[in-house]
DNA sequence: TTAAAGAGTACTAAAAAAGTACTATATAAT
DNA sequence: ATTATATAGTACTTTTTTAGTACTCTTTAA
């Protein structure tokens, strides 16, 4: 779902500032229209990410660039806050060894970092197919340095 | 699972170059006997990192320190390799928009990053109550730069 | 020889995810 | 105003995955 999310999306940003259709983002993406419409419908409904319009000529529309939008904002948006482990963060209470568990907080740094990897990653730099153009493109430069860690 | 994997090995780790049984296991992680003796079979037939004794006196041991053992190795060894989307590396057949994905290899830097973090941590900084402690301990530089991010 | 412990497999149950269908609401064009 | 088109919201069904259980077989130490 969260795959369909992110290629639909792509597809917006690929017809930005134009309101798209779900039939058109279907006939696009190869994801069925009633998939589609549950995603976007769900999107809108969770997000401000997109705006709908109703009615003829209707569709759905970004309200930001692709490169403003991080990966990040839209796995969390689907499937609720990243954590690895069912004692993350604010689910200490549903660890069932509670006082057994000493992996304590460590967990979350190590959710931290996945956040941050996601984060630095923006739909721009998905759809982009020259591997190293976010290299010369305006990233701040914590970004530059999870390019160093790909080799 | 893997939670639970993972405590289990916490466990075995507390208690190195000694054979623990299911039962003890059991008891101080607070998770079922059942489970506890299916994962910990399922880790043994799937990796090396658990050598088994049966009979009487029997139990499982660890085959590495604990230090040694990644997160990594844990989650692919029980969920199998790490792909965030359906057409991450070898499984472009599964992605059924294959043509109009655009995606195509970017998500594979991303699962690479991920990779290289959950790389990065081991058992023993999991068990490590010290959030710090990991900075003046034998590890390489590569995870020094890891927790600079964390601030 | 016996009791204890893991190995392997098959089955059942529960939970999550995905997909579908239907009704309501809004909008543009006529 | 009316109609066609498109999204919103919700409820239901099916499928898939995950978790848990039970049983038989094999190994090992006392």
């Amino acid at each position: 779902m969260t795959d369909y999310a992110i290629v639909c999306i792509c597809i917006l940003s690929s017809k930005a500032n134009k309101f798209v259709n779900a039939q058109e983002i279907s006939i696009e993406s190869g994801i069925s229209l009633s998939t589609v419409q549950k995603i976007l419908k769900l999107i809108v409904s969770k997000s401000d990410l997109i705006i709908a319009l109703r009615g003829a000529n209707g569709g759905y529309k970004l309200t930001k660039k692709a490169s403003e939008i991080s990966i990040i904002d839209i796995i969390e948006m689907m499937d609720g806050p990243l954590s690895i482990t069912a004692c993350v963060d604010g689910n200490h209470e549903k660890c069932g060894s509670r006082k057994k568990c000493f992996l304590e907080g460590n967990w979350n740094k190590i959710n931290l970092m996945i956040r941050n990897t996601l984060h630095s990653y923006s739909i721009a730099d998905l759809m982009c197919s020259d591997p190293m153009s976010f290299l010369y493109n305006n990233k701040s430069s914590e970004d530059e340095f999870n390019i160093m860690e790909l080799r």
